[in-house]
DNA sequence: CACCAGGCAAGTA
DNA sequence: TACTTGCATGGT
């Protein structure tokens, strides 16, 4: 395993250019929009988001009162609406419980007790706790989602057989704790995986990352 | 028609 | 502990 993290990254943005994320314009935005993206694509939750905001329920308040058959309602379009019904009101009665209902309190923690903070909801796991942590608190911590484990293997810089916190370490280890960087480099994974070959061929012209 | 998309939890053995 | 399955819409 060779630590090539910084070149990649230098690569893949001489490639793909700043990436602009998190598409969300407030941290209760990307909030929401880290728990409708679980296991979706993004055109999906942004129809979702959108339903929200032209029912003017983008907000704390609003969303912590509506019924979660009807925040299931708004939010169809994302795909898994029941189960993502159910975890948004989790992480906000959470918020409302511990944080006066203020995010941005949750977020003003160490980065260590904000993300054991939204590890405690059911249905906020590492990836999407590490999203909010990242992209709605500035908070320098690895988003590794399944394009990050697909990729690296593939190129042998982690281990085909790990677990999401073994990734986070490399990254962590092998990269400056600068929460710009980090927030870009995720983005450019994305970016990059969706011009990757779907079987493995580490040697075709066009994969981003052939030859290292 | 099949397959995938910016996961997670619960059930089974 | 290590798999497997349910959850569900919308685009290709």
């Amino acid at each position: 395993m060779s630590d090539h993290f910084q070149e990649i990254y230098d690569r893949l943005f001489a490639r793909f250019g700043p990436q602009q994320w998190w598409p969300g314009e407030t941290p209760l935005e990307v909030m929401v929009g880290a728990v409708l993206t679980q296991n979706t694509n993004w055109q999906n939750v942004e129809k979702a988001i959108e339903n929200l905001k032209e029912a003017g329920l983008l907000s704390f308040q609003a969303l912590l009162e509506l019924p979660t058959a009807e925040l299931a309602w708004q939010i169809k379009p994302s795909g898994y609406y029941n189960i993502k019904a159910g975890r948004l009101h989790n992480l906000l009665q959470m918020i409302a419980e511990r944080y006066e209902g203020e995010l941005d309190l949750l977020l003003a923690q160490s980065t260590a007790d904000a993300r054991q903070a939204l590890l405690s909801v059911k249905g906020v796991g590492p990836e999407t706790a590490d999203s909010i942590l990242l992209y709605a608190g500035g908070h320098p911590t690895f988003v590794v989602d399944s394009y990050t484990h697909r990729i690296f293997s593939r190129h042998q810089l982690v281990d085909e057989v790990t677990d999401y916190h073994s990734i986070q370490d490399r990254f962590h280890d092998q990269l400056p704790l600068d929460s710009r960087l980090f927030n870009e480099y995720h983005a450019l994974i994305v970016a990059a995986a969706k011009t990757y070959c779907k079987k493995k061929n580490p040697d075709c012209d066009h994969c981003p990352l052939n030859g290292i």
